[in-house]
DNA sequence: TTTGTCGTAATGTATGTACATATTAATAAT
DNA sequence: ATTATTAATATGTACATACATTACGACAAA
């Protein structure tokens, strides 16, 4: 076994053996359909009980992550759900590839306290600042997003990048920060004077918000961002499977 | 205790405990937010063990049906309704699953032509007839949605089904057809004077706009589905990897 | 060749036990 | 009145154990 389980880490040893099978599961042979090692096996070579690793794969499976079979094991979900051409284009991607022309209006970088609900989101306290950047976007004739994103100090950003190319490949190349998960809401909601204001629409007019929960590899949160779309000029496309 | 478990069924003790939660969920003083009983004295009045409680409130959590809390208790969480692309539930189904009793408001079946791009999906002319369900949907005190569905010839409906039922299980069981593909268009859009009336919200009102295409197996049309949600009352949550 | 049966290997279900940890509420000390 | 201290209580973590169920595979019977 490549990886191990610390006794002694304040980290909850189901946590632990949760990360681990998250790192099995992102390994080829694995993804290719190599069985896990049974869960009684399993749970001795890292010393836990049968029933901690189980506490922990069942977290996975729920999450669709895995499957199980009886007699045949534990094996990592040939899903293909989701699968999509990746709908994990940065905002300007999506747009060039709409053929549709960016302006930023407005770029705007600060540093701030987060309040409650982003701490915990980070995992951090209130009083560490984090940074901030703000945007307007859309046609030169009309802006038509506003976004705001938050990132997770870990990863050392200074407030003097580039904040003009692409942010997920900047975040890979010089953060060698990898965004790999997000979950994002959708909902419809009443522009504000504030989004109003920077979409130049009438206070009251529908937008179209989203919020977006960026994580790493290993499930470590890297950002958070919302946007304010004015209504109609954006369309948000799922496909799903079952 | 109302509700109680049967230790001769072949029903698991869990998955009992888990549909005898459900309910209490679904009552109005624990969806007020009264605390349940605690772990350890609700397992001792269904007389299993704390562990297989715990399975079962386990999973209600994952889903985000309850929240727990050191030393508060557990309670029914408060929160939007909310659909996950992933899972394929129908409407009826994410509603019991959140616990939220379900009226249908209006539930209206019509034989009529397509429009041209209707007919374009059907891959049928726009002289050929097609069923279309029209639904008004909500808590019992306020509509929240409007539907309407429109299904391919193909099916064979009569009109006279059971509209009430869920419906893709109704298309399985009756017709043999099964639904695998759904691409989902979103956006945000102003109430006019005919959603406006449905959702009884004033004319202008943001409203989450959604397109729904269904597909079988074989990438067939199976139906076309448009929802008028009630901003604020449905969230859409997506989850992807890269 | 096909069918049946039976062992085995994996997950599934279930219990009992113990101690840790976080949070509230009551109480005591300042 | 305010601030520590402490006790009580609910969930959180972790273990050992036992038997049930399912499904595959091998071997035997038809």
């Amino acid at each position: 076994m490549r990886y191990s389980i610390d006794h002694k880490s304040p980290m909850p040893l189901h946590a632990q053996a949760e990360t681990l099978l998250r790192k099995l599961i992102n390994e080829e042979e694995y993804q290719n359909g190599k069985v896990f090692p049974n869960e009684v096996e399993l749970a001795k070579q890292l010393a836990i009980s049968r029933t901690t690793l189980r506490q922990a794969i069942n977290k996975l499976v729920f999450e669709g992550l895995l499957v199980r079979k009886k007699r045949a094991g534990t094996k990592v979900a040939q899903a293909a759900v989701c699968s999509k051409s990746n709908n994990w284009l940065s905002f300007s991607q999506e747009m060039k590839v709409r053929g549709i022309p960016i302006k930023n209006f407005e770029l705007h970088v600060t540093w701030v306290h987060p309040d409650e609900a982003l701490a915990n989101f980070f995992e951090i306290k209130t009083d560490r600042k984090i940074l901030k950047m703000e945007r307007v976007r859309g046609k030169p004739d009309e802006p038509f997003v506003y976004f705001a994103s938050y990132f997770h100090p870990r990863i050392g950003l200074t407030g003097d990048e580039d904040f003009k190319k692409p942010l997920y490949e900047m975040l890979e190349n010089d953060h060698s920060v990898i965004a790999t998960l997000s979950k994002e809401e959708i909902s419809a909601k009443t522009a504000g004077s504030f989004i109003a204001a920077k979409l130049k629409i009438a206070v009251g007019s529908p937008v179209l918000f989203r919020k977006r929960f960026v994580f790493d590899h290993g499930e470590r949160p890297i950002e958070y961002n919302i946007g304010y779309y004015k209504a109609d000029s954006f369309v948000y496309t799922v496909e799903s499977t079952r």
